[in-house]
DNA sequence: ATGTTTATTATTTTT
DNA sequence: TAATAAACAT
């Protein structure tokens, strides 16, 4: 590659930039500029938090481009979501150009599906297959136990998928499984698992797991196969690698090939997955597979002040089983951490609510800059509640999934329908949505039928379309019919057989006729359309013919709402219209069944951010607040009978600490409604492993002191009874209770009031609520809605 | 085929 | 407790 050319290319160098190696190592410290410079053979970055991965991630991709003149065609970069894989491209871009297009860039499954897609036929995988995600594992799951005649409350459905999935994780195939098990146990799983696979190929789909294992699979028994890879890709990069699983490293040492171009970047002090298979251990077998691998470590912090990484390094320092690891913060100054006990989980939340908001009023802060970090989901609603009390926007992050909404779902099996009849998940789903007189006793009898021929679903239904060439009007009427095996030749299922061979004939009369005969003609009608038209227009296709729009807004319960979420998934199908018909479709089902939801974080809107730890993963915020740090929350009840487990929580702990920029607060519920009832909780044992001096600040009152948690529970209660004045609602701001906006003059039902956000109303009710005022407005548009008179920006009219 | 009652079960969830 | 699924009755 030519001087010339790398200018025209590099909107990055505007001067008179000697070259490309001097500009692209820059502003780099020295190990980041050795990760950077590193060409050839096995490197390893251990890359602690905030200390400018992605930086040099991207910085050494383009170095390979720029300056060893590599093409980024023949790059390789896996990261674990798909926002990651954008953000590294666009970052890419700003440094290469359109050139960054043609680098490889997507999560380990995106890959394999790709691979499969293309080369999956050598190793018996249709060009169409269809992904199953986790709902329709579940109900693939729930049809091989009936297959087996295995009792659901007998063997726990969960336990035994997440069996499936562990053994897939591991690259353990039925064979193996069936060979290994011996406990009674193990064998019920080793049959579910042979007949969900078994069901899988009938449908031809493959799950997450599957799309990891199958490509390895395909590497290793077709050497061709995996040599076109190979040599395509030259470099190879892994990132996130301390949450990487068994499959995931067989095959990244798979394409890294004998060249060992191979670049791993993690950290395992924030390996917080292991529940899902995933294995730190991975780290320590890279320096053991690729022997004269090159170690960086990134130990400088750019992210946080020297409290807040004080307060990380003494948590995650207790850890037993760790490479030590240093922190060194490059920022000085800062505010001290806060740590603050609220009563419960309705008063942490306000606390944190009013904290947020004093931030954004007096020290400069956006509602965007803050985050509000919690271990569980069910966390999240007090939070939830607080912001619409005050008023306050907010940002949920991943709680109703997207993809996981009925209406959407409903659409995506349609339209997998159109491109795999065979998909039974999919069928089954739509069959009698929205309903059409198909019932349960239809759709089971079909069901039966269909495995006593030996045939598909769809199959048996084109069949009874067929059986009446001119379907009676008046559906429900029972005529007789000739047997219908005598022209169907029924022939012995390979999945479904003894059990139900020789019974009695179904009493195919009662099926529903004539709506089959209906949708028969439907899936057809798709499937040709397929072929022929865009993704979008199949969607369209499918809406129209079965008055999916009518049938939700019909349905009340949110019907504009959802119908929102259709156009929706119309404008992503918009996307693909570009793409010849089978293809578009194609890739659009891919994009649907392999993209999270957290990459649709709306990143233009101001709001607080309410996420679990696990999601906050490789975020930043100025501003944190680190929530339910109590015993049993965090760490989670599950992990304290386990070490391993505790030290994943401890890690989890780290890495919400690890997300604040300039303010980290530590909050605490000292009682909490959990599963039946309300419980007290001991503070968090993290809480103690933080040092004294990132909490102490000379000019701030802390009232809250340093937790004491050998506190018997008894005691805990007592003291709290001395004590039941102000809520540490008031604490922060000036140690007594007062009554809230004395300036402000007190509202009295009837009184008229106009609302910043809401507009128009009349007060219904105004009750003291604490220090404060509960206000109950009815307004003209929005409804009722409960305000904090302190809080809310209400004035009479 | 639809609404009503009872039963069940409740970590995290990049794909 | 509370949310949802399955079973049940209408």
């Amino acid at each position: 590659m030519t001087e010339a050319h790398e200018r025209t290319t590099d909107v990055a160098i505007s001067g008179p930039t000697p070259s490309a190696a001097t500009n692209l190592l820059s502003g780099l410290n020295a190990a980041q500029r050795e990760a950077v410079e590193h060409i050839d053979g096995p490197l390893l970055i251990v890359a602690g938090p905030g200390s400018g991965k992605t930086r040099v991630i991207v910085h050494r991709i383009a170095y390979l481009v720029r300056v060893v003149g590599v093409s980024p065609s023949r790059i390789c970069a896996v990261t674990f979501t798909n926002k990651a894989a954008r953000e590294m491209r666009d970052r890419l871009g700003r440094l290469l150009g359109t050139q960054a297009e043609r680098l490889t860039a997507g999560t380990f499954h995106a890959l394999c599906a790709q691979i499969l897609r293309r080369d999956g036929a050598a190793i018996g995988i249709s060009k169409d297959f269809v992904i199953y995600d986790s709902d329709d594992q579940t109900s693939v799951l729930k049809r091989a136990f009936d297959a087996e005649q295995i009792d659901p409350k007998h063997f726990s459905p969960n336990a035994v998928h997440a069996a499936i999935s562990r053994a897939k994780a591991k690259l353990i195939d039925v064979e193996t499984y069936t060979a290994q098990a011996v406990a009674p146990y193990d064998r019920v799983v080793a049959r579910v698992y042979a007949r969900y696979q078994v069901m899988l190929a009938q449908s031809q789909a493959v799950d997450f797991d599957d799309l990891l294992f199958r490509a390895y699979v395909l590497f290793r028994d077709h050497p061709e196969v995996l040599e076109k890879y190979q040599s395509r890709y030259q470099h190879l990069l892994v990132d996130e690698f301390q949450d990487t699983n068994v499959a995931q490293y067989a095959l990244a040492r798979q394409l890294a090939g004998r060249q060992h171009n191979i670049c791993a970047v993690g950290d395992p002090d924030q390996a917080i997955y292991s529940w899902r298979h995933a294995d730190v251990r991975n780290i320590l077998s890279f320096q053991r597979d690729f022997p004269g691998a090159k170690v960086v470590r990134l130990e400088t912090n750019y992210r946080s002040t020297p409290y807040v990484i004080q307060a990380a390094a003494g948590v995650i320092a207790a850890n037993t089983q760790r490479i030590e690891k240093d922190l060194v913060p490059h920022k000085t100054g800062g505010v001290p951490v806060v740590i603050t006990e609220a009563y419960n989980e309705e008063e942490e939340a306000h606390w944190v609510v009013r904290e947020a908001d004093r931030l954004r009023r007096d020290e400069g802060f956006r509602y965007g800059d803050c985050a509000v970090l919690y271990r569980v989901n069910a966390q999240s609603r007090a939070f939830e509640e607080a912001c619409l009390r005050y008023g306050l926007p907010y940002r949920l992050v991943g709680a109703v999934r997207f993809y996981q909404r009925k209406e959407v779902k409903d659409l995506v099996s349609y339209l997998r329908l159109a491109m795999n009849p065979q998909d039974e998940v999919s069928l089954a789903r739509v069959l009698n949505v929205p309903p059409r007189g198909i019932g349960q006793k239809s759709a089971d009898d079909l069901v039966r039928w269909a495995r006593e021929l030996g045939v598909s679903t769809v199959e048996a239904v084109h069949r009874v379309a067929n059986l009446s060439p001119q379907p009676s009007p008046r559906y429900g009427e029972r005529e007789r019919t000739a047997p219908l095996s005598a022209d169907l030749t029924p022939s012995p299922s390979p999945y479904y057989g003894e059990g139900e061979r020789g019974g009695d004939a179904i009493p195919i009369t009662r099926i529903a006729r004539v709506p089959l005969a209906r949708f028969s003609e439907l899936v057809r009608a798709l499937a040709d359309a397929v072929t022929t038209v865009s993704a979008l227009e199949v969607l369209d296709l499918a809406l129209e013919r079965t008055g999916y729009k009518e049938f939700l807004l019909k349905a009340e319960e949110g019907g504009e709402e959802r119908w929102d979420n259709v156009q929706e998934l119309r404008a992503l199908a918009a996307e693909f219209a570009e793409m010849p018909p089978p293809e578009g479709l194609v890739a659009f089902l891919e994009r649907v069944a392999l993209v999270s939801d957290t990459d649709n974080l709306d990143e233009a809107k101001d709001g607080l951010t309410l996420i679990t730890l696990h999601q906050a993963k490789g975020l930043e915020f100025r501003a944190v607040f680190l929530t339910g740090l109590e015993e049993g929350l965090l760490p989670h009840i599950r992990s304290m009978d386990d070490p391993q487990q505790l030290e994943e929580e401890r890690r989890l702990c780290y890495v919400g600490i690890t997300r604040a920029e300039e303010r980290l607060y530590l909050t605490r519920a000292f009682r909490r409604h959990t599963a039946g009832g309300s419980m007290a909780g001991m503070p968090s044992r993290f809480l103690k492993d933080i040092p004294v001096t990132a909490l102490t600040h000379p000019s701030t009152l802390q009232k809250t002191t340093v937790p004491e948690p050998r506190m018997t529970r008894r005691e805990r209660e007592r003291a709290a009874s001395l004590t039941p004045g102000p809520s540490p609602l008031n604490v922060e701001r000036g140690g007594a209770a007062r009554p809230a906006a004395p300036d402000k003059p007190a509202l009295r039902p009837g009184d008229h009031v106009r609302h910043a956000k809401f507009g128009e109303g009349v007060v219904v009710s105004f009750q003291p609520s604490g220090s404060d005022h509960e206000v109950t407005v009815a307004f003209a548009e929005g409804g009722v809605k409960r305000l904090l008179y302190s809080m809310a920006p209400l004035e009479r009219v």
